[in-house]
DNA sequence: CTTTTATGTTGACAACGACAACATTATGCC
DNA sequence: GGCATAATGTTGTCGTTGTCAACATAAAAG
């Protein structure tokens, strides 16, 4: 199920996913899939839980802040409609205890870098920063048309890498 | 049609607005929608439009860059279904010229102020920088179940005051 | 006064989420 | 082995939705 509904993801986004086209590509009934997810929210929740896991997985092996925000923003280019469904307002993450058990994994490790990183800042207001500014990057580059009018020609990493750097930089 | 509509959103969200209701709350049949927007999301476009406009409408009373950066946090918390349904990664702005006109007007706002505030600094960088830190900023409050357990209790005005603040301090 | 245009209506269709009832398979226990 | 229980899959159904087509009406233009 989940395997089908990733491929529905990648194809047509988070609101191209129905439960009967997963059960169809699952080669099974349209009803099968409510014999593992109680309604299409949580598969959808489920499907946006594998994400965090993820981008958890991949920044546990960036040693340093800087490298974990361009594995931020690098996961939200590969997998654009991943990165959307992960924090999609629909998704109610309090009726979605392992999404949001994942999520919250991921906010630790970012909040340890911090804490690494800039040990003399308050580490809430300068972790919430860190965060808002890759996370508000990767969905500036993510919204095409914004991007190529208002940010020339330079690939995203560039920018990611310089935007990072001027953060970085003002911490210490 | 717009207004039905905007309620909507505001009552249950995105998700929640259908054309069939609509029209019901316009009094109409379930297919006068049709002679004003070719399809739903025409009608989904046209009320992030909306959004966009009065964003910038606030921006241009705010004097200096820190004041915008507050005005698009509070917009996003004053509004949270028009502010994500207008950074919606369904809606694809390149089919809805109005909206892509109306945001680039926004950000053009935020360039300019950008700009005035730190005249060193490459503009396209900064710009890019600020905006990354006031929407994602944005987004992680609107998140709650993160808001809560990541941030204590501070009001949601306060932090983004420090936000700002640990921000445009970096850029001097 | 007539023609065109804007707007609204009715009826239909396929797809969807969800529910209920039933069938099948697997698993654990004796 | 054999049987009970849970897990999983199926068929059928209902209400809702987006969208299309055909028709009706009102307003505006000539």
């Amino acid at each position: 199920m989940l395997a089908a509904a990733g491929e529905l993801l990648v194809e047509k986004g988070e609101a191209g996913i129905s439960l009967r086209e997963v059960a169809r590509r699952a080669g099974v009934s349209h009803n099968a899939p409510y014999r593992h997810f109680p309604d299409r929210d949580s598969l959808l929740a489920a499907l946006a839980a594998e994400g965090f896991d993820e981008l958890s997985e991949r920044s546990r092996q960036a040693d340093e802040l800087a490298g974990l925000g361009q594995c931020y923003v690098a996961f939200a280019l590969e997998q654009p409609g991943r990165f959307a469904l992960m924090f999609s307002p629909g998704l109610d993450k309090s009726r979605h205890p392992e999404l949001q058990a994942a999520a919250l994994q991921l906010f630790d490790l970012l909040r340890e870098a911090v804490r690494q990183a800039a040990p003399k800042r308050d580490v809430q207001i300068a972790t919430l920063a860190a965060w808002s500014l890759v996370h508000g990057l990767s969905q500036l580059l993510l919204d095409r048309q914004l991007s190529e009018t208002l940010l020339g020609e330079q690939p995203a990493d560039a920018l990611s890498e310089q935007v990072t750097r001027l953060f970085t930089e003002g911490l210490g």
